[in-house]
DNA sequence: GCAGTGATGGGACTTGGTCTCATCACTGTA
DNA sequence: TACAGTGATGAGACCAAGTCCCATCACTGC
């Protein structure tokens, strides 16, 4: 095997999702994904927690976001902080160049309820980390929170749609749009 | 071991509800479990799914919101449906006798990230089954997914301010106080 | 040329989870 | 009373996930 070649945790990731996409997640062991990034079993367990892990690498999403409403203007709504931060996603996250990669992760996650648990705690706290961002900017917890639920309803259906194999716009206008959406029927309730 | 003892599935919860109290729930092995009720490992897997799932029995929450939402008043508004939901899980979950058990169960899932995976998915999925039970009324795609949204922060306070020690109120008061909170947060928005 | 550093390989080990087969208690029937 | 059928259980083999320890390798600086 040939070591000590660069990018180790990529071509694990890499090699998951091939395997997972080809044989499932379920028919795919840690060994196959090693195996085929030309590592140890091993060596996977050091570069990600345990075997969901290499398809939920760093957490970038909860620091672009806290990040992105925390520089919000101070005269900005909580909603408007929150677009803020919805439109930083689609600068620093969700580009054009990773799409590819977004969408076959997506798809895998949604094959196996193991990475739909992880991927909805992932949520849940990015969710708790939006709304402490906004308290932190002199929002009352009630309405922070409340913010803070819509803005994930905008960012799921915004992620789903941009997602769309049809889709060719970019995640900031899908975004604006579905927090747009969500804030109208808002009022309507 | 004495077999044939009834209630298999309830010895096992609360053998494992007690051994992950008082040993934690990652040094506590389904064997250990399954022997504090007098049953075999494999005897356990017949009953739960998994480790997890001993503490996470049959979903009845969804049905109970889900009868109730469909029951609700024509006239009634989207959150006026959500209310009867909230409302209705006082009467047939969150009762007084079920308290203390609903207690230790969360006190051992906020010691553990797995449980908390498992937590959030059905907390995902529930919100969802609200959001389609409101569609289902009649109300608009947008409007049904806000509403549950905010029906499952308001479950979700409610929820935690029910388990606290000092608690002594009905889950269906606490609910209430809830929903309305996050009615007038949404309103604010 | 040599020691230090850090990533890797390899293998033993525990536990979660699946599967199969034998066993036991209870039931209905003759 | 005897006996076959049914369903839950016990026991154990087996595989994969995940942990741990130690030897090994490539690279760096001296």
């Amino acid at each position: 095997m040939a070591r000590w070649e660069p990018h180790a945790s990529e071509r694990l990731a890499e090699a998951a999702l091939e395997l997972f996409a080809e044989n499932g997640y379920e028919n795919t062991t840690v060994v196959d994904i090693a195996a085929r990034a030309g590592l140890a079993k091993s060596t996977f367990f050091r570069h990600f927690q345990d075997k969901r892990g290499v398809l939920f690498g760093e957490d970038v999403l909860t620091g672009v976001l806290r990040a992105a409403i925390a520089g919000a203007p101070e005269e900005a709504g909580v909603l408007e902080a929150v677009a803020c931060g919805l439109a930083a996603l689609g600068r620093e996250v969700f580009t054009a160049e990773r799409r590819p990669f977004t969408v076959r992760r997506r798809a895998v996650i949604e094959t196996h309820a193991d990475l739909q648990e992880r991927e909805a705690l992932k949520g849940v706290n990015l969710t708790a980390a939006v709304g402490a961002a906004l308290v932190e900017r002199g929002a009352e917890v009630m309405v922070a929170e409340v913010a803070a639920e819509l803005g994930a309803l905008a960012l799921k259906r915004a992620y789903e749609q941009w997602c769309d194999l049809a889709n060719t716009e970019e995640f900031a206008d899908v975004a604006r749009r579905s927090l747009d959406g969500v804030k109208a029927a808002a009022s309507a309730v």
